[in-house]
DNA sequence: TAATGGGTGCACT
DNA sequence: AAGTGCACCCATT
């Protein structure tokens, strides 16, 4: 449609206007791999001497299987499902997950991988060739190319070869630690992988509030069960002041949601609750009716986590972001409590540890970083944090109550829009320059570095709020300093690896292949005002587009009107 | 209020002009007690030598705790969450199931209990008074009282002794097998006993069709898991072609629904769809959303099980019988399917041959007593078995669908309305005298006698449709002769003991103690035409009353507006 | 677990 | 009609 043709358009551009290769030979002087190597190898003797219980999980579940990379399931029930799930999934759908680890070598752990890792490059090379060659795994085609993609995605917008690092650093790992079969299993490091990839997404999601769109996140780690799924979305959501719930489960998807909120949270609920009218009209086709819901159980915020069997992995995909009630971490909650039971059986000293701190602030009633999102419905309501005005006509049209949450992304447009500019944009256009990009600040880099999210349009947007983020810095900070450093500022070298795979992958593919085209909309550019710079539309480069499309300025929707890049009315998300 | 006001006239009218001494009389000349004791003993061998299984459950159950009447769960998972739930609700809420029956000789059989009781009057006796005392049973002081009150409440109505009979069985062996410590478990005999039940409570319900207000299910057998409880039901209401469904479930409290209709079930769905319009006006307090529901499941029909402690009993309430929808048996429905395992694994053989043959008739495409029930939405819609026509002014007003389902009884009417009424019901009115009823025909008798329907208002009515009924006749005749008769003909005879109750206790409440007065109202008096009278309405007894009202006539509207019961307006049960 | 959306059974809170 | 957390489903493409 006219949306299309014009995200082609600005593909094209962004595409001849930047170039990734100097980002990659800059990575490559960075690190060696010596370094690499010998502070990983510390930091996991460190961390598997300090708890017992990890020991326990590899003895138990070595005997039958080896577990890719996700945490151990055993002796944490999530729910009061997960015993009951656990017997079935185990035996149906979730065998595939895994089956594919029968032949690992039960005696090694992920220090042993560590060693056999980066004590032998040309062993971790041929771990990345086989996923280029793809031959083996039949599935794989391709994955490979989704992950450079991604990483281009991310640089095209963030434009800090630090922030590289960190993304390299992501792919290699995650390709290196579910599916090759050499992975073990070791709960305690494996909480580290995952509680790195946490505080990404963590990082990310917080810049991104507000979003009308999906946003995907990147560097889901690989789930032994399901039920990790949660918990590592609670490891992010909690500190979000969002406390998640399943909405609906399959062996293959799972859809979360904001718990409902009690009665007595009503402070929290956004004060301009919407009377219903006229619900009849909520859908094309009548004769559906709604589920009983309290009022307080309106929030449009869905998480979906998909597995790709393709990939192998987990796809997390955070729709709505944004809620119809103030966000609170609730340390009083009973999930709060048997999520850190859960983390204290896993043995995750680092997440408790962190926890910890927030609950402590949240005691003292310090600043969490939470702050008031604005209903979906656009009716101007102040952002507290930030002391921002929504703009009333942007965010989404006037609509009827019940249909708070957006509707997925629909098959029957997909099939209206022939897959001409996603053919475009992942075939016909090479990818051989990508524009070195300045960067901006050492926190900026440092923020861009942890940068980790998709966005279904390739497109980033640069939501820069000095307060959240500084408070957010200075968290990650204490975090660092109580001795979780190392790790990040390890594993970072790990991107100069990326940078040897081969060119021709690289820029063969610059989007995900799993992206929906009709995802895209660029919405959220203008929902977030930030101080960095006021000005002007330019379309000159990605980096200008985003960062000047942040403004200040109240006045969004006249920016928006000149970018004229789709129909407002034929793209509402709300039915 | 002007309701109440009206219903406390009526009663004390009713009771004025009631006997029911003569009755008593009259069954117990009717039988005595050898013959009782040969037959049920005769009853008891037969069944208990056919089946391995029985035995298996036997020793199962009598190592740890007598089951005081209900059907074992072992080995009966009725649903997937079955073996999940049982294990915490055995541990948990449903301990106050068992605990009762903790000193109970676990070498017992039912055999050997029928000896006992019968071949022994005065211990039965004795157990009688253990009731009637209430002193050794704590929570026991209103029990004897409302079995007397059910008892007196069904013979007002239905004025046939040979009914009496079987409803004085009935709460005889109600009390005899559940509670008293000397209760023995046997699989075999208490499907037996549930089995009995059943069929009274089938065969009341089909009489009882179309009604806007709640059905008290008398002859609820004792449930040793709340699990038994949907397998009771099922027994019940797999042929009447309603297939049950759970739609919330608690340790003392269960709803059940019609499961929803698939959409390849369209074919049953009424056709009048109600077009969903105004949903907003949906309840008082707005804000409330509904849960996604299809069209297809919109049923307003109900079943509310609830443990009542005072009587250690389950309550069965049927609330909105009628449906938005065909009702048909489907032998094909995966449910059913289960159903029908679990009636293996329990070894009842009694319904496991009543289903095949149900079954049966059903692959021939033979009625099953299925007919259609219209909408409650009162639109003129024909009742295809009958060729009765509904009146469309009085079942309901027209309403917005989603509020499809009658309103429960509201607490805030309860505190409204003081106990007035009540009081003198249950207190002012002594019953010395009441009027011995006529009976109208061989086949009427019978229906009656299986009576066990309470109405909120103990008024009941007599829906006579001789169709539906004689092909019911004719069924049961069917199971009777395939060894089925002989429990029912000889329990029969257990209702002279009821007799030998004392008077007082008979005469001390009419009405059941658990009801909620303002439950009561006359609505489905006029719901279903019969052909048995025509004329003007009488209020000179509760059996004119009765029998008058049900009016071939479809101009029932007149007849009520004559009757001035209750103001129409303020008692909608539609909000 | 093809991908993707949604209904609903049913027990927990 | 408690509301809802959660999972077993089904439907469509
Ligand atoms: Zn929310
Ligand atoms: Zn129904």
């Amino acid at each position: 449609m006219d949306k299309n043709a014009r995200l082609d358009e600005i593909f094209a551009y962004i595409l001849n206007n930047t170039n990734v290769e100097n980002d990659m030979h800059n990575l490559q002087e960075a690190h060696d791999f010596n370094e690499i190597h010998n502070s990983i190898e510390e930091k996991c003797n460190t961390f598997s001497n300090d708890d017992q219980k990890s020991s326990t999980f590899i003895s138990e579940n070595s005997n039958n299987k080896r577990p890719s990379n996700g945490d151990t399931s055993i002796g944490t029930p999530t729910t009061k499902y997960s015993n009951t799930i656990n017997d079935k999934g185990q035996n149906s759908g979730m065998e595939r997950l895994t089956g594919i680890s029968e032949f690992s070598d039960p005696a090694t752990n992920i220090n042993d991988f560590y060693h056999q890792v980066f004590s032998n490059f040309s062993h971790l090379q041929h771990l990345a060739d086989r996923d280029t060659k793809n031959i083996s795994q039949g599935n794989d085609f391709f994955q490979p190319l989704e992950d450079t993609a991604q990483v281009n995605q991310n640089q095209l917008v963030n434009s800090s070869s630090i922030m590289q690092s960190k993304l390299f650093e992501e792919n290699i790992l995650k390709e290196l630690l579910p599916s090759s079969p050499q992975a073990t299993d070791n709960t305690k490091n494996n909480s580290n992988y995952h509680n790195h990839l946490t505080e990404i997404a963590i990082e990310s999601l917080k810049r991104q509030r507000n979003q009308s769109k999906l946003i995907h996140l990147d560097s889901v780690p690989d789930f032994q069960d399901s039920k990790d799924v949660k918990i590592w979305l609670q490891k992010i959501f909690y500190p979000l002041g969002i406390e998640i719930a399943i909405e609906r489960s399959d062996k293959s998807k799972i859809t979360y949601k904001c718990k409902a909120l009690k009665k007595k949270d009503e402070v929290y609920q956004n004060n301009h609750v919407h009377t219903p009218v006229n619900e009849a009209k909520d859908s094309g086709e009548m004769g559906k009716k709604k589920r009983v819901k309290s009022q307080y159980n309106t929030c449009p915020f869905r998480i979906r986590a998909s597995y790709k069997i393709k990939r192998k992995k987990w796809e997390v995909v955070i729709l709505n972001n944004f809620h119809s009630h103030q966000l609170k971490f609730n340390p009083d909650s009973l999930n709060y409590k048997q999520f850190k039971d859960t983390l204290r059986e896993m043995g995750d000293i680092e997440t408790i540890k962190k926890f910890d701190e927030l609950e402590y602030k949240a005691q003292k009633n310090l600043p969490v970083d939470v702050d008031t999102i604005p209903c979906e419905c656009g009716l101007t309501e102040e952002v507290q944090s930030f002391g921002v005005v929504i703009p009333s006509s942007f965010n989404c049209q006037s609509k009827p109550q019940n249909s708070s949450v957006k509707k997925f992304a629909q098959k029957k447009s997909n099939s209206e829009n022939p897959k001409l500019s996603k053919e475009v944009l992942t075939k016909n256009l090479p990818i051989s320059k990508v524009k070195k990009q300045s960067s901006k600040s050492v926190s900026t880099i440092h923020s861009n570095a942890l940068e980790n999210l998709t966005r279904d349009s390739s497109i980033e947007k640069e939501s820069n709020n000095s307060n959240a983020f500084e408070e957010w810095e200075n968290e990650n900070q204490v975090l660092l300093s109580s001795g979780h450093g190392t790790v990040e500022s390890s594993i970072m070298g790990l991107n100069s690896l990326q940078a040897n795979r081969s060119p021709e992958i690289k820029a063969s593919s610059m989007f995900d292949f799993n992206m929906d085209i009709n995802e895209v909309d660029f919405t959220d550019l203008f929902l977030k005002p930030s101080k960095k710079m006021d000005g002007h539309v330019a379309k000159t480069s990605s980096e200008n587009l985003v960062e000047e499309s942040i403004s200040k300025n109240n006045d969004i929707t006249k920016d928006l009107n000149d970018l004229k890049l789709f129909d407002l009315g034929s793209n509402g998300h709300y039915m």
